[in-house]
DNA sequence: TTGTAAGCGTTATCAT
DNA sequence: ATGATAACGCTTACAA
């Protein structure tokens, strides 16, 4: 089964290639019923334009680049439905590259995807420091890009935000207003913004409390991570009265071992997590944690990246703030 | 920042193109010296060949591309990431794809994917009716493919598989043994051969222990699809003593609804999973759950797609089956 | 409205 | 060992 070209279709109808092209490309004139004619047939033959070639020539793809540090989590998965939910509205195919939390990979994800000429990519970063200087040529080259989750203030380009900041704000407070003091953050990643905006966020409610501010803690980002630090608290001789998690994933491990000691959550220690998975109301007892619009970030981050690859003149990058939710649940409520 | 392309290389150092091609294609003569000059002029210059260019002169496009169902649930995730260890290895670069459980949808994604002239995919079903003869003509057309957990026999390509039959018989049995009859099965889309397996083994079970055999339930594959049925087993005048779900999302929903009302788990019902997610040890309780080897089966996808990849001749479609596991915890386990 | 032909950036065949 | 040039499948001035 041979590929069918333009030349076959032409040969076959006895008309020129770019007759052909013409048809396929509906801004030329032609006349209305060999566009038909040539549609029919070409149909008929299974022709439809090499998009290689047509890459070659032109510049558009119709091709999405979305490139996610992991997606094990569900949050990026949801994120990329999302995307997805616009993008395939307006005739783009999404093509996803996961980075395995290497920003090695990350760079050879995001070639691959340029090489192979997508319009547009959306990102969230394995690093706030690695590939910068890679990024900005790429962005001044002209290439759309909009950046998601895990940013960096230095690169001018869209970007869809949380306010880490607020809603780690809140979920101290939370748990500072339910009467625990002496709390401890755990978070991932020292050298993300979105680490750092959370501890602020966490400091902040302790200072508008006037309450001493409570120790962070830096691991990962994994179960696994939060585990082992529950168990470095744990042969501490006291441990504190609640955990705030930068992420459930943190929070579900120090939970998990937790209870396997015999605490009790929240009775012994109370526990809440961050951009809620999937696991956090099905978990017992059932996590408190600040949700994130996945679905929404994703479909703001395609809507940008759309506005950004049809702006024909100069763009102006655009940021997004979105808002969350604190889903409060047993695992971060007094029991008296 | 335009584009260097391989005149540009040739006219800065007096060179024809073809001498630059050859420098970056080993297969040629060409001097070791002159080659060395011409790939660190190149890098200096910022030049490598575009590989749009070079594919459609060429066959190969090192690029894979690996469509599957959806990846909320993160099964698919870790097969993918046991593919992309072993791809990346390689040299090939991994394009993902999901379905979001659309059979039109999978299409077009195949189809994206074959336009892009990736090497070979690898493919997990969303329907095992919809897309056959398009498939069909897809192998027929020698693009190398590896279908795995969602197939279909009727294909002749080569396939990871997990034999549902015999861990749906130890799932099942395990329950009859710890004196639990009255089981129930309950299961997602019917058309699925993995759906078929499951209960043939669920029934095989209960012949071996001379047992009536017991009811299945179809219903599709969420948690809300298991919070549903568990609602409705609620109505009926006798529960079950037991329930096998067909994977973790329907038994965790299920759970989920009758801890809601009052039941103990497993004292009033006990519950088993399969295709073991990762809430499973960290729900409460913790779910007995079939654990399939998920990063191996990505693996073995892999290595299948390669080896059709770099066979030269006629290529004979292999299938593995993949072993797994039953991990008991407590949701199934009869308190005496 | 349609055809001709140059060009997109490579590789591959044939000379030299 | 290297250079010229056709070819890959398509788009797009430019002509007709």
């Amino acid at each position: 089964m041979k590929h069918t070209t333009i030349k076959d279709v032409a040969k076959k109808m006895g008309v020129s290639v770019s007759t052909i092209s013409r048809a396929f490309n509906d801004k030329y004139d032609i006349k209305k019923e060999t566009r038909d004619r040539i549609l029919k047939m070409a149909k008929e033959m299974g022709y439809s334009p090499n998009p290689i070639a047509r890459k070659l020539t032109q510049k558009r793809s119709y091709n999405i680049g979305f490139v996610v540090p992991e997606f094990v989590n569900s949050f990026f998965p949801e994120v990329i439905i999302g995307a997805q939910e616009v993008l395939l509205e307006e005739g783009y195919q999404v093509l996803i590259m996961q980075s395995d939390l290497s920003w090695e990979t990350e760079r050879k994800n995001v070639k691959t995807l340029v090489d192979n000429m997508v319009d547009g990519l959306i990102v969230s970063l394995t690093s706030e420091e690695k590939n910068n200087t890679y990024y900005k040529e790429l962005i001044s080259s002209k290439m759309p890009i909009v950046f998601f989750n895990r940013v960096v203030d230095e690169l001018s380009a869209s970007k869809v935000l949380f306010d880490d900041f607020k809603w780690s704000f809140f979920a101290t407070e939370h748990l500072i207003v339910q009467g625990f003091i002496d709390i401890i953050h755990i978070t991932g990643t020292k050298s993300l913004s979105l680490t750092k905006n959370r501890i602020n966020g966490f400091e902040a409610a302790h200072r508008k409390h006037k309450l001493k501010v409570g120790e962070v803690i830096y691991t990962g980002f994994t179960t696994e991570d939060g585990e082992r630090i529950a168990e470095s608290l744990i042969e501490r001789e006291v441990l504190p009265k609640a955990i705030f998690a930068a992420n459930d994933a943190l929070a579900i491990g120090a939970m998990h071992v937790f209870k396997k000691n015999g605490y009790q959550i929240p009775g012994d220690i109370a526990i809440v997590g961050f951009s809620e998975s999937r696991l956090a109301e099905h978990i017992s007892p059932p996590l408190t944690s600040v949700k994130q619009p996945t679905h929404d970030i994703g479909r703001a981050a395609a809507q940008l990246l759309l506005d950004q690859i049809n702006t024909t003149g100069v763009f102006i990058p655009q940021s997004m703030v979105l808002n969350g939710r604190l889903n409060i649940r047993e695992s971060s409520v007094k029991v008296i």
